[in-house]
Order: C-alpha cells, then structure tokens, then sequence
DNA sequence: ATGATACATCAACGAACATTGATGTGTCAA
DNA sequence: TTGACACATCAATGTTCGTTGATGTATCAT
C-alpha cells in the first residue's frame, strides 16, 4: 500500500507526487496539524475539524495510503498518527531540490562559485 | 497572486495547500527537478519533458501561481527558475510538524521526556 | 440478545483538474 | 513586412477528486 519514495540511486516520482497530493487539500492539513500534537482517534478528529464522519474517513484513507499517517486499532476506537520518517523525507526532498540562496540563475552553483560559473 | 503563507503569529493553510497541490503532479515534479539544476526557458523544459507546448504551460502556470517559480522574460524566450525561500518554508512546515523520533505517541513529547509524559 | 458507539466502505453526484487542439501575441531574422 | 519561432491563453472534453447519504462491521455496555 505504501512505498518508499527513495531507492539507492533514484527518487519513486509518482510516490512523491502521492505524498504532496495527500497535503494538497485544507482538511487533510488541518488533521496532519492536531496530529503533529500526537495521536488522535477519530472520534476526536472529526469534532476537531468538524466534519462528517463519512469525509473525515475519506481524507484519513488519503493519507493513509500516501504513507504519512498509521492507524492503529484499539476497541472501538481507531488512533492516527504521523509518520515523522516520512514528513522527514519529504521535507529533504525539498532541501535537496533548492538551490542555494544566491546561487547563479543559469547553473545553479553556489554564490560562492567563481571563474568557472556559467561558461 | 502569491502570498507567503506564514504569518508572525499563524499559518494560511490556504496557500500552504495550493503549495503542496503544485507538487501533486509528476509533470511538475520533472519540471521541478530540472529547475533544480538551474534556470531553464520553457523549450529546454518542453523537450526534457516532453510534453505538448500548452500542457507544459499550464503546468508552468500552475507552479507559477502557487509561487514557486519565477520566469524571467528575455526577448523570445522564457526563463523559469525556483524560488528556493519557498522551497525552504515548505520543508520548514514539514519539520516543524513532525513528532521527534520516538516521541509518545499520545502526547507527541520527546523520547527524552520522562515522568510528566501521557498523565 | 439488543442496541449503541466508532468506525470503514460504497454509490452517486458535482466540482476541480489535466489534456488537447486552436488561436492570439510579441520577437526576431531575412 | 513577411514568416518563423517561442511562448500564453482559451474552449472543449475527459478524468480525477471531494462530498453526501446509506449501508456494513466490529466492539462494547446492558
């Protein structure tokens, strides 16, 4: 159901395009949000962002299948979670993918680069 | 047409959201991983991706309008390159929302945290 | 056993999104 | 000044997404 976006040399695309779609949309953050102050079950999501029990089910399989959020079952009640390896690698991709502050617009080396920038 | 999400106090989770959806897709994606590697006009993107010319330009758009590119005119051409503050605040909003490893579950506190844990 | 609680799942629908092909606009070379 | 190039934008269409209301399932208290 989940799959880790990195291999060894290369990066999952349509998993990472999965992670950033289940963060795509107002509800889901607002329950990644009440989640970042630890797990929650259902019952106190749904009064949480106010929403219908059936919707909250819906965006909660959203991120469920995206990897970022675990349940866990317990009686009657269901605890989510955040999965802070994944906000984690998600967060690097982003680190990795920016250029540094000031590098040359063209080649995208550092500030600091001289002489052989942009030949 | 882009506002910074964050504000002194709170976070527009509007705007934090049109972030991640201009993420959601993997033609933008691509696009995204060339630009990291510096500035780019739009035919260079066209044939790396090899998207048809106006499928490429609403991606551009898309990505444009969350704020996370800019284009830089230059007589027929079009430069588009990455906005690496955006880049940083959206991996911020990740880090700043993910428990610490091995944090409680429950109360989301450090893996340090002992006696006024889970009370 | 019965009913209430806490969910997940499903089908139906409208809304948002992505793709395509066509048209429009500015720039440049000949 | 004509035509080619490098785009943006638009209208039409198909696809995916989100919402709603209904139904299903497991657990628990009585």
């Amino acid at each position: 159901m989940y799959h880790a976006a990195m291999t060894t040399t290369e990066t999952n695309i349509g998993q990472v395009a999965r992670w950033f779609h289940a963060l795509s949309d107002e509800t889901r953050l607002r329950v990644v949000e009440l989640l970042a102050g630890g797990e929650r079950c259902v019952c106190e999501l749904q009064e949480a962002v106010a929403a219908a029990q059936s919707r909250l089910s819906f965006h909660l399989r959203v991120l469920r299948e995206a990897g970022l959020v675990v349940d866990r079952r317990q009686g009657r009640w269901n605890y989510y979670s955040l999965r802070p390896e994944v906000l984690e690698e998600m967060a690097a991709y982003l680190r990795e993918r920016k250029p540094a502050d000031g590098a040359c617009a063209a080649c995208g080396r550092g500030a600091g680069a001289q002489g052989e920038c942009c030949d």
